[in-house]
DNA sequence: TTAGATGATATATAAATACACATCATCTAT
DNA sequence: ATAGATGATGTGTATTTATATATCATCTAA
């Protein structure tokens, strides 16, 4: 699935879980079918315009058609709408990574000798300097899900380290998302994420 | 169809035409029948978001899922980034709206006593006075063949008749477009126009 | 006049969406 | 433990898109 097109999908969700919606709410409110809901949002689907246009509107989005050139200028307006929601999931955020680290402390207790539990402590504490947002918390909650259920196994550890690798490429992602407004190699430029 | 399925395929029609690009041209950038491209553009199909994506991205332009309430803001984005288009554009229609009145000039030469050819003249000094954007220049074009193939008939005073009113319609949708981007009864505001 | 371009329309077919409905796995609250 | 909520997945069906291809009507240039 092409970037613009994930952009978009996973901007539905995200609308959705911030107006508090679950998907059968919004399959009410819109009129689609709560499984249909599920496969758009996993990008099960190619859905129609149609589609696409009442879903964004019940969540008080709409499709706008942007000349490329505009669209750094566009995100920015997009993202300066949106403090108060902004603030409470960056509050969710914080919430989240302060237990992943409590879990990562405990976890470093009992399997000191294991490098990756450290490693995933230096990350989580980078991933504090950033205002990180919504479509990351469930790979922090995922994360700390993981630390917990932690066993000194040989599985366990491929999932510690599944994890270390997840949040790697979070952080990776973030930094290379901050200067998007800024610069014009933003990750928004499709002639580098949609070859076709 | 939709207002907003409307805009979305107008826009398309229109960057294409600013383009100048025919349809068979941007088929074979998009990789898209010309057959539905045409189809798209009459709004006869309700086509699936990876083909809206691909066709604007050969367009230069992008989807982008924006808050209602920053839609005025964005628009007023959008607009400002075409300077160089709505000039090129702006000249055709001038120059359209110029031989439309000389037409009209004639006209009343050879029939002073038809009182819409007079009615007409006015519309069109009146209409001089805006920025026509593309699509409406179409329906001037209309009109100057109109005026240009107007015998003295019943038949040719009923097309004058009728571009009349097409050109009172088209001033009337310009006065109501023009505040579009300082008020909150925008003509993009779904509320109004969307009703299911 | 002819040739070519343009956009609209038609036919046939494969693939996919949208929809209705059901069910499952998981989580949470009582 | 049970009930309910949530999101994912599956089945069956009607409808539509997307595609390939062709053709038509109209316009324009030579």
């Amino acid at each position: 699935m092409a970037y613009a097109i994930e952009y978009i999908v996973q901007t539905l969700k995200a609308a959705r879980q911030n107006k508090g919606l679950s998907q059968r709410a919004l399959s009410k409110l819109a009129g689609v079918p709560q499984s249909h809901i599920s496969k758009i949002e996993n990008g099960a689907v190619d859905l129609r315009l149609s589609s696409l246009v009442e879903i964004a509107r019940v969540l008080d989005l709409e499709v706008i058609l942007v000349p490329r050139k505009s669209v750094p200028a566009v995100q920015s307006i997009v993202r300066s709408s949106r403090p108060a929601e902004r603030m409470a999931v960056a509050q969710s955020v914080v919430t989240e990574l302060k237990r992943l680290q409590q879990s990562l402390v405990i976890a470093m207790h009992k399997h000191s000798e294991i490098k990756e539990i450290a490693q995933l402590q230096r990350q989580v504490r980078e991933l504090q300097r950033f205002n990180i947002a919504l479509p990351e918390l469930d790979t922090v909650r995922d994360a700390n899900r993981t630390v917990q259920a932690f066993k000194d196994s040989t599985k366990g550890l491929a999932e510690i380290r599944k994890t270390l690798s997840e949040l790697q490429n979070l952080r990776n992602a973030i930094v290379h998302t901050l200067p998007a407004v800024e610069t014009v190699t933003s990750a928004y430029t499709l002639d580098e994420g949609d070859h076709g």
